[in-house]
DNA sequence: GAAAAATGACCCATATATGAGGCAAATCAT
DNA sequence: ATGATTTGCCTCATATATGGGTCATTTTTC
C-alpha cells in the first residue's frame, strides 16, 4: 500500500498556489536567474525552489514567499508600506467584533 | 545557548504573512466561527490555525491558503476562473522566454 | 556536432512542523 | 456575580518537509 494521502486541499487552493509558483518562475527567468541562483540566494535546496515553483502545498509558507518576494512578485499588489496600512486597517475592522465568538445553546438557523 | 535560527525571513516576507493572519482571523470572525469550529473544518489542530492567524512563516502554505478560503479570503482578487485565465496567462508568458537560464564564463558587469 | 550548463525527477537521513493535550486568563451569557 | 466558552500559550511525541545528492534529459553556447 502507497500509504494515502493524509490531506485534501480545494481546487481553489491548488489552483492558487500553481499560479503563485507560475509566476514565480516567471519572475526568476525573467531576471535570468538560474534554479541554483534563486536556491542559494534563498538559502534553500534546490529541491525545493522546485517545488514551490511547481506550487507544491507543503512547503513553508515562508520560503514561498520570500522566494516570490525575491524576483519580484508582489502578494497584495502592495509594497512594505502599503502592507502596513493594510494591516492596521485590518486591526481596526478586528477590534470593532466582539472579542470572544460565542456558539451558545441557541442552534443558528443556518441549520435548516 | 537557545539553539539559534536557523532562517531568516525578509520583512516583507513576514509582513505579508502577518497580514494574511489578520485577514483570515477577521474573516473567521465575521463568519462567527470559533478556532476550534474553523480548525476542525481545515482538519488540523488548533494550535496550527494559531500560528496561522499570527502568520508564522513555518507552517505549510496549503493549510495557510485553505484557511483564508474558506474564511472568503481570496489569494489573488480572482475567483477560480480568474486563477487559471492567469495561469495560462503567465504560461504564455513563460513560453515566450528561453527554456533555460544560462550562466556562461562572461562575468556579468554586476561583479563592480 | 561537441561540450557545458540547466532542468526534471528521483531518493534518503535528519531537521522540523504538526497534533494532541493541558492550564490560566479573558470574555461572554444569564 | 457565576458558569460556560473561547482564547493564549505552553510542551512533547510523531509525522513530515527539507537538504543534499545522483542521474538522465534538454537546451544553449561555440
Amino acid at each position: 500500500m502507497p500509504a494515502k494521502r493524509k490531506r485534501a486541499y480545494a481546487r481553489y487552493t491548488l489552483e492558487s498556489l500553481v499560479l503563485l509558483g507560475k509566476l514565480t518562475r516567471f519572475g526568476r527567468k525573467q531576471r535570468k536567474m538560474t534554479e541554483r541562483e534563486l536556491a542559494e540566494r534563498l538559502g534553500i535546496a534546490r529541491s525545493t525552489l522546485q517545488r514551490i515553483e511547481k506550487g507544491d502545498p507543503r512547503v513553508e509558507i515562508g520560503l514561498v514567499f520570500e522566494a516570490a518576494a525575491i524576483v519580484g512578485v508582489k502578494l497584495f499588489d502592495a509594497d512594505l508600506k502599503g502592507i502596513a496600512a493594510l494591516t492596521s486597517r485590518t486591526d481596526d475592522r478586528i477590534a470593532v467584533l466582539p472579542k470572544h465568538v460565542y456558539k451558545t445553546g441557541k442552534p443558528v438557523k443556518d441549520a435548516f
